[in-house]
DNA sequence: TCCCAAAACAAACAGTTGTTTGGTAGGATG
DNA sequence: CATCCTACCAAACAACTGTTTGTTTTGGGA
């Protein structure tokens, strides 16, 4: 049987910690003295909840996984315009990627193989990912011989990369997402 | 008048070698010690280039910059058909980014915050080139009132990430643009 | 040939890194 | 109330980091 958890158990605190400095500085530039710190922990101390630090990166991406697979459900459960709902799904990663919680943009920022040797879980749990947005393009009307794996690529390529330029204010995700999808469906002839 | 360098001067070598493993294992993975000992060097004997890491770094996105911009040149001068020259500008981006050296690599790969001191010369750096795409996307015949600025983000976006997903050998640059630019311009209503 | 500056060596510095080990306070459980 | 194991502390470890300092080699112009 599965050993009872304690209440003052402060794990869940040293995972948000983790994340946000992971989503802030990047795995490298934190250290296991950052997390400890942040949390009123001494560094020892993290070693009773994670084998290593690697371990710690793959509880964080699957929490963000996690995260940004629920908040993309609704979008996709949603019936109508198969067009709306990929805009929908474009707006839901956006703002976990953007906005939303530390979690999400750790999955994003933070490179595999900046983990050696959990690298292949980490890419495994990104395409688990991925693959939720493969049916909302599998699902739009386009023309026969079109490219959908392409299409995914460079959609989801284009939001992941927003990360690099976004400053919060100056335009929401909601809006994003309209603008890049708009910019495949309409046709570009003058 | 300008010091005149000598004939055994190692720094291309220097460069050369850091260029390579910033693009194979990011900024911060890379130690002095590993780029002195890929040129058979002393950590130490690499300050008389270089007043700090940073620096070094800064020195290879110029490079970087500057080869990228080159190679981006014969594509943005061509006269013909817009699409067809941004089509051209894609590849070779594409082509230094993926295949080509290592220089081009470090542009996209390296953030600019992993190096504080000098982040914003590497962003100016990086606007400096993207700049260059733009007047490719300015050129296009596109109808009234189309958000240039989010199909530039969107298509560099596309490009850049790339690197994450791209494998040498399943697609080429050229093919890869050829599809990217497809998708945007072709109309999408079955 | 002489000489100087360019270019690199040799060795250390102080700080940080991830991690380990042995001990211990204190909730939960009987 | 006695016990046990969770959850942490305290302190250190060895390895590695970017960088500095003083010294030596070496090529090329005079």
């Amino acid at each position: 049987m599965a050993p009872a958890p304690r209440a003052d158990n402060r794990l869940p605190l040293v995972l948000d910690a983790a994340a946000r400095l992971f989503a802030e500085k990047g795995y490298g530039a934190t250290s296991m003295r950052d997390i400890a710190g942040a949390v009123g922990m001494l560094p020892g101390s993290l070693y009773y909840h994670f084998a290593s630090k690697e371990e710690l990166l793959v509880a964080v991406y699957e929490e963000g996984v996690r995260r940004i697979k629920a908040a993309l459900a609704p979008a996709l459960a949603q019936p109508g315009d198969p067009w709306q709902r990929l805009e929908n799904a474009c707006a839901a990663h956006l703002a976990g990627l953007l906005e939303g919680s530390d979690y999400g943009q750790v999955v994003i920022r933070v490179r595999p193989d900046d983990a050696p040797d959990v690298a292949p879980r980490l890419v495994a749990l990104r395409d688990e990912y991925e693959h939720a947005f493969s049916r909302a393009i599998h699902d739009l009307p386009l023309p026969p011989r079109t490219d959908r794996r392409a299409l995914r690529l460079m959609l989801l390529g284009a939001l992941n990369w927003s990360q690099t330029w976004y400053r919060p204010g100056k335009d929401s995700p909601q809006a994003l997402a309209r603008r890049f999808v708009r910019l495949l469906r309409d046709p570009m002839e003058p």
